[in-house]
DNA sequence: ATGCTGAGAGCGAATGTTCATTCTCACTCT
DNA sequence: AGAGTGAGAATGAACATTCGCTCTCAGCAT
């Protein structure tokens, strides 16, 4: 092998291997919690032993540390979805139905343990926060947007109504979780009918 | 000590004992989670050995179970206070703005910490649900009494908007925690504006 | 072809630590 | 004396991580 030449399949391998363990990783942590999941178990699940595992990732912190990087990178990317959707409500509906959808359980699982763990771990928090504004300026400018196109109330300061989209959605996401029983993807056009006359423009009302 | 009396002083100490140990368990899952944190740790904070605290409480998980009963009771409780407020949005407001306060820090911390293990542990998520119930039935209450009253729009499903407002109510505790530059307790004031318009009842617009 | 070499990959036992819980003993009241 | 209370060392399990070994295979000289 030529020096400088990195092998393409060795490569290859290296980055299969590194999904393999996050996949399994995600899967244990969605059932056991970042604490409650040993290294042992997601060397179980991914089928290796700890020998292979620890040649990818240097410690349990780092494996904690790509998952939430790629978790919270992939829901910022969801947002941009509404650059091109004509109704920002709708759009947004979306948005949630795919948060709360069946394919993304373990990713949706996942939601509340980082959140939970952000709370009191900084460096978490901080590697949140990237995603966190970049989502938060693609909400801002649908909003804008919708105001623009008559569909948002104009009045209204666009910062807070983004922050209580936010709200709202991590709320569904938790509770999606906690009480499935409530099924609240059915109940999502419900809470749209909700949230559009919360953001409509003011109708003239019959008062003076 | 005749047989079947119960000795006061006795009985008192117990409690007292109890709370303080609480007192500590809150504090030291608060800054490090469920999970996070030894008995010996809660030792340290509690000042006593692991001999003494074992003497009122039988694990962890017990420790564990009494504070998040005790806290799931608390805020269901909470609600009651709608009964006899004149306006359910500003009630509910003032409901938001307690569970947010600073005084209840520890208890906030708490919350997203609960839920997330919630999620995962059942034995938990029953214990939660008595209280989840209760507070389901008051809201409910409160909506139907606000419907009545004009308040709110009576077309509206009142499980609906209960659904929509815990969501809301738990979005923001989490939020609070996890953005505490958003000041969050500032806001509240925005919000209820946003939510009275959402369930405010229809005002007839000028289409036919 | 054959054998040598070194590097990457994998295995699973070993290591040292931390944890929840228990045990033994001593002290303090009555 | 005896019941209740507390201290703190002890126990055994579980944990994250490391170590030493083997296996595989490409590259290369013979």
């Amino acid at each position: 092998m030529a020096l400088g030449a990195p092998d393409i399949s060795a490569l290859d391998h290296r980055s299969e291997q590194q999904k393999r363990i996050l996949t399994a990783a995600v899967q244990c942590f969605a059932r056991d919690g970042f604490h409650g999941t040993s290294m042992q178990k997601i060397c179980a699940e991914a089928g290796m032993s700890p020998g292979a595992l620890y040649r990818y990732f240097p410690s349990k912190e780092s494996l904690i540390g790509a998952i939430v990087e790629g978790e919270s990178a992939e829901r910022a990317k969801l947002f941009e979805y509404l650059e091109q959707t004509p109704s920002l409500i709708d759009g947004l509906t979306e948005c949630i139905a795919a948060l709360l959808s069946k394919e993304s359980i373990d990713c949706a699982k996942l939601g509340p343990e980082i959140m939970a763990e952000a709370i009191r771990n900084e460096k978490l928090r901080e590697a949140l926060q990237p995603a966190e504004d970049e989502s938060h300026v693609l909400l801002r400018a649908a909003l804008v947007s919708g105001m623009e196109r008559g569909e948002i109330d104009p009045e209204a300061d666009p910062d807070t109504l983004v922050m209580l989209l936010k709200v709202m959605g991590d709320g569904m996401i938790l509770h999606n979780q906690l009480h499935p029983q409530w099924n609240l993807p059915d109940r999502l056009p419900a809470f749209a009918t909700l949230v559009r006359r919360m953001l409509a423009p003011e109708t003239k009302t019959l008062r003076p």
